[in-house]
DNA sequence: GTCTATAGGCAGATAGAC
DNA sequence: GTCTATCTGCCTATAGAC
């Protein structure tokens, strides 16, 4: 899902700097100058880019939705069944923790209150996008009997998005992709037991 | 769970002050001069009571972290099943976000690389003491045949955790506390199943 | 497009009077 | 304990040369 590295135009390896940089750091814990410093320019340089850091963040996170919906339509290319469409969807975040990232929008979803307007709208459309495609898997699981959940399939596309956030979340702190691997795991096996399982240990 | 509002001691009134300012707005978010503000005194008195930014951030996850664990056992206190267990411990995070604050912990671990080693120690502590308890409460519940998961206690604990810090994380930008109850019910639905249930709309 | 130079502000922190 | 005053450093941002 990631592009290359350091290799595109001037504006794309701003963004490939910033944005690895916001996801390990926050919005508010990187600064014009660690970005200029990576690329060996001068902050004024970045700014003839990006005329604020409003418009960069912005920026990020438009390019950041446009990769993360581009993928979920090649899950849906390849017309898996429910179950395997959600392992391929939380592989799309393990990915990203394996980078030792944390998700753009969940980082500045902490952030949210000291963004500036346009990329808190911005962040909104990230998650609506994903609850959206999530309650079509998830709608159609339940059709077809793969998937089980009492609830609407939105609420249920709500678990997945806070399930997979928050484990990325709170893996972090321990530096250990296995946490976030093993909540994906029982969150998915929770949404696909058929209730023949055993009951104790 | 939470005290009385700015009537305590002068250390007391700092760390409400500030506490409130981190969960609504990141450690990196906010600054001496912002709580000097609101107490109507100087950044100067404040390092008086605290040598630096680092020692009152480590402060508040100990009193944060002693307040939550307290919590927890006035729950273990009254003996409910396991599933009222797990629904009075979201009610702890639901409180939390009703004042449109995000958990202290969930907020610095979006923090979490840019914080100081004692924090990061003390961030630590607050997630594994609440997996142990969640822990034992997962199993009582199994053992006893209200609760129904696949994987360890400890993994399922996990899932809570992410779950429901996702959760609030996710329903902040929203505003919307009903977002938070909705994952949280379908999370406990999700453990407590049968089997006899709907399989599709 | 990138640079030098600089403005203006706010950060965390300290010295020393009261 | 709280104050005034100040330090040093970093922040975002801009003007103008090249």
């Amino acid at each position: 899902m990631q592009g290359g590295r350091s290799n595109g135009s001037a504006v794309t390896r701003i963004l490939d700097v910033a944005e690895r940089l916001v996801q390990h750091r926050g919005f508010n814990g990187f600064s014009y100058a660690d970005v200029a410093a990576e690329l060996n320019v001068t902050k004024a340089s970045l700014h003839y880019h990006f005329a604020g850091k409003a418009e960069l963040g912005e920026a990020l996170i438009t390019r950041y939705t446009r990769r993360f919906v581009a993928a979920l339509a090649e899950i849906q290319r390849l017309d898996l069944d429910a179950r395997a469409a959600l392992e391929a969807y939380a592989e799309l975040y393990a990915e990203v923790l394996r980078g030792r990232r944390m998700c753009l929008c969940g980082m500045l979803a902490a952030e949210y209150q000291t963004l500036p307007k346009q990329m808190q709208d911005a962040v909104i459309r990230f998650f609506d996008q994903n609850e959206a495609w999530l309650e079509s898997v998830l709608e159609q699981g339940r059709s077809k009997g793969t998937l089980r959940f009492r609830e609407s399939a939105r609420e249920a596309a709500r678990l997945v998005v806070s399930a997979l956030e928050g484990a990325m979340l709170t893996a972090r702190p321990y530096g250990d992709v296995d946490r976030f691997q093993a909540a994906a795991t029982v969150l998915l096996s929770s949404l696909t037991d058929t209730g023949a399982v055993a009951t104790h240990s």
